[in-house]
DNA sequence: CACGCCATTTGATTTTGATCAAGTGCAAAG
DNA sequence: CTTTGCACTTGATCAAAATCAAATGGCGTG
């Protein structure tokens, strides 16, 4: 299924990319080394500060990213101001909707992240020439589109009480790929934003981690840093048995 | 089913293919005539009565479909009964999900539907060599993820007034294609899977519905026949402004 | 026609989570 | 070291939707 590009040692690789890809592998590593030395060309990184926006609903898209590091939320807004996040990014997710010029949806970096930025038409008329490029994005929009499914469960069906150890147990599987050790994890995002989230709001979001912390489902120090004794146990309480 | 014949130079597509291409235009319409006699050979089309499964969650995927006619919904459960309808598919929709073996939906004929079948790995093999074909479902999934973050939005932060406006407006745009009049139309599904697709009970459907009715917004006629005399003010109930 | 079987509606009551309103704790600025 | 400003927590009350419990109203069958 994964399909790896075979001259991954090959020293054509523009320097930036060999490091991003051997340790991402996002959906560059669809590229040859000369699709990748021209889209280098044109990309750029940036830091972007917590709260710092990729691109507005409504607005024109003239940048997809990859994610580098940190975590992107991507949001709807109500013309009253009511809000929902709509999905969660972590590097090395790739950024951005093909094939459509005006964003439905607010991306902002919900921690200091890092991204690489290539033009729209470049990697458009790049996608047109590389099936095995559309594979990746294919996939990539697959794997939203079933994480997007699972999310409205969660918001149509669950209580407060699960809502809350969903999204702690989506945090703990997602935040560090690295990692083997789920159980000891930073949030991302604030209680404002895990609310919006959750469909649900600051205040209840507290109460439940307040909850949790009594029932010694989970441990929290400083408001951000979560500790989970049994990674089951959240699970059951997520209502995900 | 008589078959007419539409465009002389087409000749070498399959007869059943021509008619439901033309009417239609789903993702067949990337295929060559060669491929799409191909394809026919191992396709079948089956009718599905109300109710009946076309894949339950976590069974093998054996065959892609199109649906020619219907409503199909996709559905997630929990382990305790609460269910989601995460998905409408309206025909000429692509049905199913590329690249995993396991489905993480159910899928059920929401009204009488018709849809044409593909084996998984017919599809799977014209899927590598067609980059076209690939496209299409590309898009196909695009669609699906911008309508599961849409009704996020709905069932996370709009009320059940809302949702039921969103869903009525949702219908009245989706249930027939062809028709500019979108003012009359037919429910095609149950109290019950409305209730499941909006994440309320059918009570409180119920209750929303009569509300509607009282202000005017909608008339009811035999529980399932729906007029809409003011569209925009239907989308200002939805929260659509 | 009467009957039972549905789906749907309606009503009474309870529960959940939202809203409103203080408080707490911590870190940066004065 | 105070003050100020956040982010978060906690408490009291309120409202929306769930739950429980009957009605109602076709519709097909005996």
């Amino acid at each position: 299924m994964e399909v790896r590009r075979r001259d991954i040692h090959n020293s054509d690789i523009p320097v930036v990319c060999r490091a991003c890809e051997a340790r991402h592998g996002g959906v560059c590593g669809a590229l040859t080394a000369e699709q990748l030395t021209e889209l280098n060309k044109h990309s750029s990184r940036h830091r972007l500060e917590t709260g710092a926006e990729v691109i507005g609903q409504g607005e024109t898209v003239v940048n997809y990213s990859n994610i580098m590091r940190g975590v992107v939320k991507l949001t709807k807004v109500m013309a009253d101001g009511r809000q929902q996040i709509v999905g969660l990014q972590f590097a090395p997710d790739f950024l951005g909707r093909p094939f459509l010029t005006e964003s439905a949806i607010t991306a902002e970096a919900a921690t200091d992240s890092e991204v690489c930025n290539f033009p729209r038409n470049v990697l458009d008329r790049l996608v047109k020439r590389t099936p095995e490029l559309e594979h990746m994005l294919h996939q990539q929009a697959l794997k939203e589109l079933d994480e997007a499914r699972d999310w409205m469960l969660t918001l149509g069906r669950k209580t407060a009480q699960e809502k809350v150890a969903s999204f702690l147990y989506l945090i703990a599987t997602h935040i560090d790929p690295e990692s083997v050790d789920m159980s000891a994890f930073d949030l991302p995002l604030s209680r404002a934003d895990i609310a919006d989230f959750l469909g649900l709001t600051i205040e209840t979001v507290s109460r439940q981690f307040t909850k949790l912390r009594k029932e010694n489902v989970i441990r929290i120090e400083n408001n951000r840093h979560v500790t989970v004794p049994d990674m089951d146990r959240l699970m059951r309480y997520a209502g995900n048995d």
